[in-house]
Formats: C-alpha cells, structure tokens, sequence
DNA sequence: GCTTGACTTCAACCAATGTTCAAGTTCTAG
DNA sequence: CTAGAACTTGAACATTGGTTGAAGTCAAGC
C-alpha cells in the first residue's frame, strides 16, 4: 500500500465518495471493511478512492435490493478487477442480472408448485 | 378467537407446519408475531394452524430471497384472505413477480446508467 | 393415569448491516 | 499559521430476522 500525495489528482475523499454514491460516509467504510471496495492512504492516513468507486457502491446498493447479501456482492466483485474495462462492467452486469433472474425463477417456481399443489394449498370446498 | 378441540380435522401444530413449509418452529413463531401467519389455539393453548399455512409461508420464504423484508412480505399477505382461493393466490402470485420484476428493472436500470456515464465508471485510458 | 414428546412463554443471544458518538488528527482556505 | 471542516478509529447502539434455552404445560399412547 504506497500512500498518496494529499491532493491526488481525481482521487476521492470519503465524503466524496458517499455523495457520488448516495450513501453515507460510514457505509461507504462499512462497505469497505467487507471487501467490496478498496482505497489508499494519504500520507496523513485519510482514504482515497479511485473514481470508479462510487458506481462499484451504487452497484452493490441495487444488488442489495434484489437479494444479495454484502458478503455474496463481495464475492462477485471479487472478479472485477482495479480499474474496470467496459467489458469488465458489462460482466458485472450479467452476472448479477442473471443471479438475480435465477431468484426470480425460484419464485416462480415455487409459486407454481404451490399452484399444482391443489390438495394442500387451494382447499376449494369449503 | 374460538378456542379449537385439541385434534381438530385437518389443523397443524406448530411442529406439522414447520415441517411441511422446511423451517424451524422458532421461525413459525416469529411469522405469526411478525403478522405473515395466523393461528388458532387449542382449549390448552397450543397453536392450530390452517393446512395452507405452510404454503404461505413458503412463499414468504423465497419472497425473502428477493428482496422482500417481512414487513413488506405481511404487507402483501394482508390482501390475502383466510383459506386463500385459487384466484387469490393467483394474485399473490402476480404482486410478489411484480414486486420482484421491479427490482431486477431498477437493477437494469443502475446499471445501464452507470454504463452510460462512461466518464466516471469506465476510465478507458488509464 | 402416567410417561414422554411436543408444546407454551420469555429472555437471552446471534449475525448482518449499518449509524452514532467521542476523542483526536488532517486538510484547506484565508 | 491558524480556524474549522472533514477526516481517523473504536465502541456502543439500532434494527431485522431469527435461534437457543429454561421452566413449565399439554396431548397421545400404553
């Protein structure tokens, strides 16, 4: 870890951060302490971002919202190097669109099973 | 609240139901406080529940796994009605796909956003 | 009618996902 | 160079979604 000079060009400060993303500074550290994002030190110990940082937070704030926990997002991020290529965030993309679509599946299914499933579930005589 | 004869026709204990929706009794119980659930109890007050229950509560399982917190999920069961036909389930059905479908289109949504904004989240030269 | 397993409540605990606060440090503007 | 905003860490707290355990009650079979 080589610490940064204070003013790094494009580098964010952690408030930065949560702004861009729309959280607020201590989930950003949260997010941070679980591996989903990483930073470096300034030369004072305070945390710089990389710009691409907030989009990885705004990511993972949406995949929340579909049913992933951090530790899962972590772990899909896992793949996704330092500094993205489009193809890098298009795989992303897939990857969580399609763990979501696969939740959705188990939905349906399970809804449709409850449907066949007359005898137990409908009980239309009363 | 009628009190039930202990062997009632076609009733589940809190072990039967448990067994039949894949949880543990502890989770039934907290359901049923949580308002996902109902019971009735016996004349020595042990819970009877109605033979869909369990279906219920599988639904609200997977439902779970979509995104859906238990307040959100008991929100959805309150427009079900005791001893759900199979039009109301139909309706379940439709709300919690709805409900899940709206979330993978936010998902869609944040991530072609963030695609478009090519200037922050892709950094092409580095 | 007694035994045994399943049930009851209540309280304590747990993990996940953060927020808030206190005490101290760094950064930036003037 | 200094004031104030923004940062640091760590600990405590909050909420959600349960699990576990103790102490006692109920129900079913012999």
């Amino acid at each position: 870890m080589t610490t940064i000079e204070t003013h790094a060009p494009e580098l964010l400060t952690v408030g930065e951060a949560a702004e861009l993303s729309g959280t607020a500074t201590s989930a950003i550290r949260f997010y941070e302490r679980q591996g989903l994002i990483e930073s470096q030190r300034t030369s004072g110990n305070q945390r710089r971002y990389q710009p691409w940082v907030p989009c990885v937070v705004r990511v993972a704030r949406v995949a929340q919202r579909v049913g992933l926990s951090v530790q899962e997002i972590a772990k899909v991020l896992e793949d996704v190097p330092d500094e993205p290529t489009p193809e890098d965030w298009q795989r992303l993309t897939d990857h969580l669109i399609a763990d979501a679509e696969r939740r959705i599946a188990e939905l349906h299914a399970v809804l449709a099973d409850l449907k066949s499933e007359t005898k137990r579930c409908d009980l239309p005589g009363r």
